[in-house]
DNA sequence: TGTACATCAGTGAACGCGCGTTCACTGATGTAC
DNA sequence: TGTACATCAGTGAACGCGCGTTCACTGATGTAC
């Protein structure tokens, strides 16, 4: 059957980050293999070293699609609400903390799901995790200026980012908690969602 | 040489549980191998199953151990300042959020290094997980509660208990993401620890 | 207390399995004329 | 436009390695008398 097309190949690389970005979120890098992978593509394994160098090249590619897909959620929520800020951060805070989000970190956000792993793949892991957390800091600080000028409120770009720095650390660790314990505790895992989620609601 | 005391034997036991305790915090449980392991604790690899049922049964064992000493050592904090909740707290922000910590994982929290491990680790690391957690939020929520008392302020136990786990939270989250990326960026980490340092200064 | 024997912790080789990676092969696609 | 050939993406077997686990062995410890 193959050769097949290049636009064919092109999907079929897609098909693979998109499996593997499910895979290495909800079981770690290390805990997924490339036959299991490239069987949820919809392919064989043999295939795989057509579309990258080694399965730390993918790796590099989920954070990259991951990131510029989360990113791109963060600017849709801003987005949605060009005259509330308040409600954008609201809905941020919302769409993060809860319980589908805790429920599902194969389609949530790399930056909590990853956090482990990128530390043991190498520098360029590393750096494209940078890339994506500085985005998401630079993303809510704007979405906190905005706010700030919206309300009136005197707020300077370092406060607004030292605020954003601080809210997106405690969303990433009381989704981190409550998927640790969601199992053993739901009810405690329910109670470090709700409790940060309150708090957060006016930070 | 064997057979060895039963003395011997338990102390073996336990430098088996240390070795693993820093191994696995800096590589995580799939990190690390029981050979490289049983290596660091002074011993071959054949001897383990004189100890352990098997790795997880090990990663059990690091578990116990590590939310143990951890909790002794908020204890600690909180007893070397009887007259001042509000010291203790800075203490046990400042002693979590700082360079060292960061980049000392195999002798740090439990809670953080092990997070994301837990989850793949079947039921019973879950549920050592959670009586860890659990402590953590019940010994943090009486020193909230210790500092209310001393300075006069009304709080309630649920108004503590909140405080507590939203502290504890953004401290787990703030030391993850500034670890994330310490190679990557020794700026941007050192920005997560002060700035989220700075905050919880006064929570 | 002394002695004879059973126990069992550490050793190091070995097993079996899964994983990342390689490779010969196939045949449709892409391309040069 | 048609044709002949080179390319190359997917297939599935295979390789090599590391890992968790097992096992026969050793000889000092623990114990029964």
């Amino acid at each position: 059957m193959p050769r097949i097309t290049q636009e064919q190949k092109r999907l079929n690389r897609e098909k693979i980050v998109t499996a593997a970005g499910e895979g290495f979120r909800q079981r770690g890098i290390d805990g997924i293999g490339i036959e299991e992978l490239m069987k949820s593509a919809g392919m064989t394994h043999g295939g795989f070293y057509n579309h990258f160098a080694s399965k730390d090249d993918l790796a590099l590619a989920v954070l990259h699609q991951g990131f510029t897909d989360s990113l791109g959620t963060l600017d849709a929520i801003r987005g949605s609400h060009p005259r509330s800020a308040r409600a954008a951060l609201q809905d941020l805070v919302d769409g993060y903390l809860n319980a589908h989000h805790r429920d599902h970190p194969e389609i949530g956000c790399p930056s909590a799901a990853l956090v482990s792993d990128v530390g043991r793949h190498g520098a360029d892991a590393q750096a494209e995790y940078r890339r994506g957390l500085d985005g998401y800091f630079a993303a809510i600080t704007e979405m906190l200026l905005d706010r700030a000028r919206q309300s009136g409120e005197e707020i300077t770009p370092a406060e607004a980012r030292e605020r954003a720095v601080a809210l997106f650390s405690q969303m990433v660790g009381a989704l981190m908690l409550s998927r640790a314990v969601a199992d053993a505790d739901p009810a405690l895992s329910d109670e470090v969602l709700a409790v940060n989620r309150r708090r957060l609601r006016k930070p």
